[in-house]
DNA sequence: AATGAATGAGCTTTCATTCAT
DNA sequence: CATGAATGAAAGCTCATTCAT
């Protein structure tokens, strides 16, 4: 229980939470679309629905809310990605789940995958921005680098099998994005299955 | 033989031919690094070496010069990909030619490729590019489909193996780019092989 | 009764007002000086003392901000030459009033008649621009022709009264600018009879 | 007769002559329609069919090059209004002579009389055309002072009464150069009467 | 002498950021 | 805290002037 001093606290806290992630759901939507140079601050506020110095009050810069909606996304996409996922089962069935849940997320949010791709190194992403996608790219070779020593997996290097595979999933994503290709069990079962004959041993 | 006037307009002409070169060049590298929106103009003009004015003498706007840029680009690529292409081999001889040759044009231009890919279907880009974005899609398209009409490919839809295919092209490009992978004979074999494998019937 | 709220609002549209007004100043004294060309838009900021950016606030262009002097001017100097005219005097007593009025504005208000006649048909008017001045000249022309009718006047075309009368004031307000005639009753009451006189039946 | 030699030097002079007179044709117009600020100097090239540089052989500077154009038209208007002038016919003919001579000029130079009331007074004209301006004032000055010492015009200051006439003239030139006011006998003949009635003793 | 390509200062305009309210 | 008007640095672009040819 709390004190109706203690609510007035939650609201002015969840109302600023509220207000933080409009402008993070604004600033992503906007830099993915019109990239980070593109897009105007008071843009990002106007869409936002808050005044544009109040950004300023939950970002230093919008060099620093370009990074906080970049480390985001990653930390989303990777707990999508990697949340209890099913290492003990075959490696087989490891792949199919990370293709497919690959797939869902990036149907499920586009411009986080869009936002990802565009903003990928460029020089205005901090250390924390950096470190997040070397944490993201550490856990994926972990993966991949027992799936080899399993002998699951062809004998090639780690970072051939990564570009791959990422390669193959980018590829169909900008397929989708461009509308040249849809994204269902139907196109994405036969995709899954001859990546997985190209890597397997 | 010239006259001395013809030789004069001879160095002009080149003279100038060769500016408009240098500015295509600093604008290619720079867009490629920073994105369109992240480049001012006056920083291609002393990349280039010319005054700021003189960009304009050359290109009507930054979106025409941006445009330029990726219709030269295009156009090499497409040349380098294309010219004397031995579609009267057999398809496996006709893919690793392919495969090779676009290895060989990033390895030697990869800013080309960095720029084709950060310019990609943006606003600015004109109808010009467009079209030669769309002519190139329509050859390979082709080459893919004829590829499946003699079965040596899957009957898979022809977007889906060009979704593939570019996918890993790109995705390898990718981890060269950021120092995780070399591209040369060792490397790209292998991949060649395995993505061959993943789209042959 | 205002609430502080309301208060504060108040304060602010007054102190917007208060800017808008001194743009239009600055712009309307320099502009009527240097012409729209010979006028940087940071010169106008400066006299008006506001950031160069701030006129962008209150006009889309330099083009629109030229356009809301020339309208603000025509209107005031149309209220100041009609409102509550004497269209029921004999028209003798009209003319008078009418040629005192002008006089009298243009010695308040010296730099509106000479702005007006500077940016006089110019091509960056606007349509909003032009059709006032269209109804300015309506108006006038109007009452030149009640008096041809009333046979007050002599039966010339009413254009060339028009550019009779309107030559001899602006003849004289240029006289009085370049500091060769004052503008006084000693001054303008002869002029006015003997512009009567040659216009008069 | 001359050498071939010279014959060959008076070409030379000659085609300088000719190309000197493009420039301040081509200027006129331009300064005319667009005023100073508004006209590029490479326009005034192309329309002179000159290169940009062979202006600045011929005139110091853009304002060199109003200043000269100011000059000789300010000449050319004054020589076909006091040339040969008739100071020795009554002044109700000298009055009619002026006038007509007026519109004439106005009518074969349309382009000279709106050029200088467009740069009439501005900051950029020089000392001589400003000397050149004072000598056509004091040249009319004495011939209204004239006629008014002959009682033929009434007995009010010399400046007003030039204030009236060449306002007249002025306010006529513009009903013409909207289209509003047609420029001969028949509307130039009253109008000259009834303002030669207003200055008449 | 004539040219026009090249220049960079200065133009109009935008926008990241601040701060009085 | 939240706001959005105000700012001025810097953007894209123009043009008076120069100078190699």
């Amino acid at each position: 229980m709390s004190t109706p001093r203690t609510q007035s606290r939650d609201h002015e806290r969840e109302a600023s939470a509220e207000k933080r992630a409009a402008i993070l759901a604004a600033a992503l939507e906007l830099f993915a679309e019109r990239g980070f140079h593109g897009t105007a601050v008071p843009l990002v506020a106007e869409k936002a629905k808050v005044g544009a110095g109040t950004i300023y009050r939950y970002f230093d810069s919008k060099e620093a809310l370009v990074n906080a909606v970049y480390q985001n996304e990653k930390r989303q996409m990777l707990d999508a990605l990697l949340a209890e996922f099913p290492f003990d089962k075959p490696h087989r069935e490891q792949f199919r789940v990370f293709f497919l849940r690959m797939a869902a997320y990036a149907k499920k949010q586009p411009l986080s995958v869009r936002f990802m791709e565009l903003h990928h190194h460029q020089a205005y992403l901090d250390d924390a921005s950096r470190h997040l996608e070397e944490h993201g790219n550490t856990m994926i070779e972990a993966a991949i680098h027992s799936g080899i020593q399993a002998e699951a997996l062809k004998d090639l290097p780690v970072q051939t099998l990564i570009a791959v595979v990422w390669g193959v999933f980018l590829g169909v994503l900008r397929g989708w994005s461009e509308g040249r290709l849809e994204l269902n069990d139907k196109t994405l079962i036969p995709i899954e299955q001859c990546l997985w004959e190209a890597i397997r041993r």
